[in-house]
DNA sequence: AGCCAGGGTCTGC
DNA sequence: GCAGACCATGGC
């Protein structure tokens, strides 16, 4: 059983356009897990917390913090208003099906740092492949918590270790890239802090200066890792399904959620791939 | 068995 | 500026 019967949760009722299954498992995050119970059990910071939703209502355990409601709502994004977003997103035919397909996705607010190093640990490489990698750098690196739980490890952890510390990990040429962002993040070459503040150009630059972070993974970061809604990440299924379906590009009532919207399409076009199949752009992939 | 994956870098035009 | 080779590894 994920939780204990006499431990207390904290509870967020009437929770709108919201779905935890649909928010944890549509690839903007690579640590939480579904238990038997239908629950998710994930670590957020230094806490192992279990997750379950019922009808409107969504229950967190294992939170000690004295202001964990107020960063479970971070988290999870729960004070914005989606439904309204999604209604400008509606306008346009494709949107409106993702956003049917599953309208509960949220874009959550991770930490910076572990969004910058496990989207750096994605590139060329599946979702799968990806979780069995940050685990293992968790297990191997990140401070224990309890049970099979840990932390995800400091830049500054990270930045005293070579590629061959890496290895064990298979994590393959990213091995270099990941060193390379600890060391700039541990050394204050890289402050992350900054890119709240600052313009997505310039944010955008500053993480692209690590040693394998391009666009996309900047892209990434920016949106899964600092809130930033208007990032569009590019990946090659949201690359597929511009091709396919935005061949004009995006409308301009989009821009502002370019992120939420692309998040709802990313789930979509890999959940129903044949809505990519359009006659005049066949799919590579048979 | 062979193509693909939430890409980026480097080289050569 | 752009195309293509190359990078590690394993999921499917």
């Amino acid at each position: 059983m994920a939780v204990g019967l006499k431990e207390k949760g904290i509870t967020f009722y009437d929770v709108k356009d919201f779905n935890l299954e649909q928010t944890l498992t549509c690839g903007q995050c690579f640590r939480w897990k579904p238990n038997a119970d239908g629950s998710f059990t994930g670590v957020i910071g230094t806490e192992v917390i279990t997750a379950v939703q019922i009808g409107n209502a969504v229950m967190f355990y294992g939170a000690k913090a004295e202001n964990a409601r107020e960063m479970l709502s971070e988290y999870f994004d729960l004070e914005r208003d989606y439904g309204a977003i999604k209604k400008i997103l509606s306008q346009n035919d494709v949107f409106r099906e993702a956003i049917t397909y599953a309208p509960g996705i949220h874009i959550l607010k991770q930490d910076p740092w572990e969004t910058v190093c496990s989207f750096i640990i994605s590139q060329n490489n599946n979702i799968k492949r990806i979780m069995g990698i940050i685990d293992r750098l968790c297990e191997s690196y990140g401070q224990h918590i309890e049970g099979e739980h840990y932390c995800f490890p400091t830049a500054q952890t990270l930045s005293w270790l070579t590629v061959e510390n890496l290895q064990p990990l298979k994590c393959g040429f990213r091995a270099k890239y990941i060193l390379d962002a600890a060391r700039r993040v541990a050394n204050g070459q890289l402050i992350l802090n900054e890119l709240y503040d600052d313009t997505l150009d310039i944010a955008r630059e500053k993480l692209m200066k690590v040693y394998g972070i391009g666009n996309k993974v900047a892209d990434c970061s920016l949106l899964f890792g600092f809130n930033r809604l208007e990032c569009f990440p590019q990946d090659v299924w949201i690359k597929r399904a511009v091709a396919a379906l935005f061949p004009q590009g995006l409308p301009e009532y989009v821009l502002p959620y370019a992120g939420i919207a692309q998040q709802y399409l990313f789930h979509y076009v890999r959940m129903q791939p044949q809505v990519l199949e359009d006659s005049a752009n066949p799919p590579k992939t048979k």
